[in-house]
DNA sequence: ATCAGTATAGAATAATGTTCCGTTTCAAAA
DNA sequence: TTTTGAAACGGAACATTATTCTATACTGAT
């Protein structure tokens, strides 16, 4: 077990209290970005101005982070997810930080958890199916020279997968 | 192990051929889903038309499958994310709908994945704190009637998370 | 009750999305 | 090589939406 990788705070400004009408915004455009601030308005019986102005508070505080196209790995070949947990050899800092470096500049790398337990990190991987994530395997991570173990997991299908932490 | 869960082909009309222009669109719309039509079609050499066109080819055909505002958890008091391995009793396929049905209605539940491996299922649960967790472990999924065996993993930090998963 | 600060509505303006149409490009067929 | 048709494109016109501005209403503290 170790405690690699980020831990310092964000970048943006500091925290504001959000009340019921940002929560019910932040719900609303978690669903679909595009939404027109009209539309929010008239669910949230207010005028368009208040609902501009609380988007834009919360997204200088960092509390929006971004807003993306959520793409179906699918539909672009990429059909296969794996998790893949490594446990490193050395855990110095220097030795974790070379590591993060390298796994954080691999794109079929969708995520990288710093994690408890027997392995030091969870990634999840995306890729065209089992003969590309055999040779990201070979090519990339068997390049690496400071991983202890290593054991992968499939997915099989995803039953739920949404980006919504407002509730 | 078993394969409960969704595996029917998406709603979306039937797939379509990218070329590289479409990918630069996705890759640039990945990062930042409002940035303007007239942007993106600078970046890449063409006028506002053609982008656009494509754009709405992209949604209906579902690769696009959504336009998400991100937010960031610790920002609104859910700042521990937990990984729940669940194993079930029962694998017939009523009692895995059943328990899908109830693991998708939790609000908690960020993501549910069918695994290989010994467990199921692994759940991604996002939570103030690690009461908010051990309430959510006993009040919810300790109602479950059909769970045979439970692990939890903490994730200390996040080191990489995009949404990206075109390259 | 008064004051200061904040939130709001409504209208005006700026920016962006969307459509239209004529032109170009490109590849297949002759 | 020429012809032809379909698809992609550019530029302008139009429609919708975001953004700003100003005046008003609200809220809490003194």
């Amino acid at each position: 077990m170790n405690n690699l990788g980020n831990t310092k705070k964000d970048n943006a400004t500091e925290n504001i209290a959000l009340d019921e009408k940002d929560i019910a915004i932040l719900q609303l455009l978690e669903e679909d970005a595009k939404m027109t601030i009209r539309d929010l308005a008239a669910k949230l019986n207010l005028s368009a101005t208040p609902v501009y102005e609380r988007i834009r508070k919360m997204e200088q505080a960092g509390v929006i982070r971004q807003y993306a196209a959520i793409v179906d790995p699918s539909k672009i070949d990429k059909a296969l997810t794996v998790l893949c947990y490594i446990s490193l050899k050395e855990h110095g800092k220097k030795a974790g930080a070379k590591f993060i470096k390298e796994i954080t500049s691999f794109p079929e790398v969708m995520e990288c958890l710093n994690i408890s337990g027997q392995f030091d990190f969870m990634l999840k991987v995306q890729v065209k199916d089992m003969l590309a994530y055999h040779e990201f395997n070979v090519n990339k991570l068997g390049e690496l020279d400071n991983i202890r173990h290593m054991e992968s997991v499939f997915v099989m299908s995803v039953i739920k997968a949404t980006h919504r932490v407002v509730y």
